[in-house]
RNA sequence: GGCGACAUAGCCAAGUGGUAAGGCCGAGGUCUGCAAAACCUCUAUCCCCAGUUCGAUUCUGGGUGUCGCCUCCA
């Protein structure tokens, strides 16, 4: 059973899909306008893992995000260029998904784009217009009215009195309401513009995620998802549209959950605020594969303060569940060479069946905590401590192999499989462990390298062995600032890049 | 002004009505020629006050503090 916290109950619920077996989700993408910062990328993240996770369990997942291309800030970006608002919305989309792929992050079903749905948003907003719920000013522009819906308010928990109108910003006084908000924006000299039975013009914000969600997902869909910022008025403008366009106040999307912010010093990130990071800037100095597993160590709803203290810690923690996955593909490089299997173990036989058999045990353990603490609101944090500690035993598990302190049987390979298989299962839930090179990897310029390290540890261990301690270590620091680390075992030198 | 969230060790961060996961840092140890890595051991009574309860960090009320939304924003 799952649980989902539902920003609309404010509370834990127990998710029950649409369709059996099925779930469908959309997520508010982004406005490409500039290049995504970190603040960006946290829901995507999120619901890449949400995603996995139920695919994992067997759902069949439909995710949709779209791109808001056709937007005010995009139009001003164009203008300040002197370029046409589709190079610019072009421009970041691919930026877009230049900084998801390397943060692992799959591509969705569909990427609708409003400039590719207007005949869809603009019958949409003549339903609205019919049914009364929308009316037209003399300039073209169309309004959807407040006061018409008497749920309007029900997710973000607020009263259209009770809200300060224009207390930041000046009221538009040709509206009726001070709330009601734009679905169709007559075009201005310069601007793009498209056909509408109200002049020529663009939509509005909101109207597109509700025409998107609804023309891809249908009427009744399971999630719907971004920003906490979002809750307030975009998707509560999108549920007032929607439903009052569809007529129904349960149609549209079942649950509605949204991440925290990432915040710089306790302050959210904000594009116009300006204290952002772009994920571009961060990957310079750090994998994706951090990036994300920061992302995630935090519950999707909690705060998350970005420092670059915080990540560098992340890069220590990942390297050490990093070092687990290295130790379970050398083990099973080991027992696929035939190598894993030691003779004349037999007076050790006893122990060695209770440490691989212990190991097993505790991952099949785990893996079970794992899947409740995944259950229990997508709570990654949680998911990846058991990680953690099954890492520390499969290190411990390794170091005695390693040092030839254990004598595995035959029956000992399967069980080590079964424990890689295990955190293979969590890593790919996480995301992780996806962009390395394999261990087995065969491409003649590993070889070549692979053949190079022998030549040079081998040179490096007859220093060693003539106690040429000056020659080895000059060895060693010069491969570690090549980016290659040697670790001296019982069982020769090992080799890996940092 | 309205609405809402949060407050857990030096830092980050889960969580539960019956004395608290995990990570980072720190100390000691094993291993090593030295190292690195790994592993082992150690480090908290959960913002304050009141209440409910046999028992609260976890529930209720009040207070303090921080943050967010009510403009564009993931």
């Amino acid at each position: 059973m799952i649980f989902v916290y539902n920003t609309m109950n404010r509370q834990k619920e127990i998710f029950k899909p649409l369709k059996k077996n099925e779930v469908s989700i959309y997520c508010c993408g982004v406005t490409p306008y500039n290049p995504p910062h970190i603040g960006n990328a946290r829901p995507f993240v999120t619901w890449d893992v949400i995603r996995r996770y139920f695919s994992k369990l067997g759902y069949k997942v439909r995710y949709i995000q779209n791109f808001t291309d056709v937007d005010d800030k995009i139009i001003a970006a164009a203008n300040r260029e002197e370029v046409t608002w589709k190079e610019i919305s072009d421009r970041y989309i691919k930026a877009y998904f230049k900084a998801m792929d390397a943060l692992n992050v799959r591509h969705a079903d569909l990427y609708p784009k409003v400039s590719e749905t207007m005949p869809d948003i603009i019958s949409m907003i003549e339903t609205l217009v019919d049914k009364g719920f929308a009316y037209q000013l003399d300039n073209g522009d169309v309004f959807y009215s407040v006061e018409k819906d008497e749920h309007y308010g029900k997710l973000s928990g607020r009263k259209v009195e009770d809200m300060q109108a224009g207390a930041r910003v000046e009221v538009d006084d040709r509206k009726r309401h001070p709330m009601d908000f734009a679905l169709w924006k007559a075009a201005k000299p310069d601007e793009p513009a498209w056909d509408s039975p109200w002049g020529k013009g663009r939509p509005g914000w909101h109207i597109e995620c509700s025409t998107m969600s609804l023309k891809y997902l249908g009427e009744k869909f399971d999630f719907h998802g971004g920003g906490a910022d979002l809750i307030f008025p975009h998707h509560e403008n999108e549920i007032a549209q929607s439903q009052a366009a569809i007529g129904d106040e349960n149609s549209f999307a079942q649950y509605w959950l949204h991440n925290g912010f990432i915040t710089i010093n306790q302050e959210k990130m904000s594009k116009s605020a300006g204290n952002f990071f772009t994920v571009e800037d961060i990957l310079k100095k750090y994998p994706g594969e951090v990036i994300r597993f920061f992302l995630l160590q935090t519950h999707y709803r909690s705060p998350l303060d970005f420092s670059e203290d915080r990540i560098k810690e992340t890069q220590i923690a990942y390297n050490r569940l990093k070092h687990a996955f290295d130790n379970l593909n050398y083990l099973a490089k080991e027992i696929e060479s035939g190598k894993f299997v030691k003779s004349g173990g037999e007076k050790s036989a006893m122990i060695t069946v209770s440490q691989a058999g212990g190991l097993v045990e505790l991952a099949e353990r785990l893996m079970s905590s794992f899947e409740d603490a995944m259950n229990d609101d997508f709570n990654t944090a949680l998911a990846i401590s058991y990680m953690f500690e099954l890492s520390r035993d499969v290190n411990a598990y390794y170091n005695d192999y390693i040092g030839g302190k254990i004598f595995p049987r035959g029956a000992d390979a399967f069980i080590i499989m079964r424990v890689r298989e295990i955190f293979l299962d969590m890593a790919s839930i996480i995301g992780i462990f996806e962009n390395i090179s394999d261990v087995e990897e065969n491409s003649a310029n590993s070889k070549l390298v692979d053949k190079l390290l022998e030549i040079i540890i081998s040179i490096r261990q007859d220093a060693r062995s003539s106690k040429n301690w000056a020659a080895a270590d000059k060895i060693r620091d010069e491969l570690k600032n090549a980016g290659i680390v040697l670790e001296d075992t019982p069982q020769g030198v090992k080799w890996k890049k940092a």
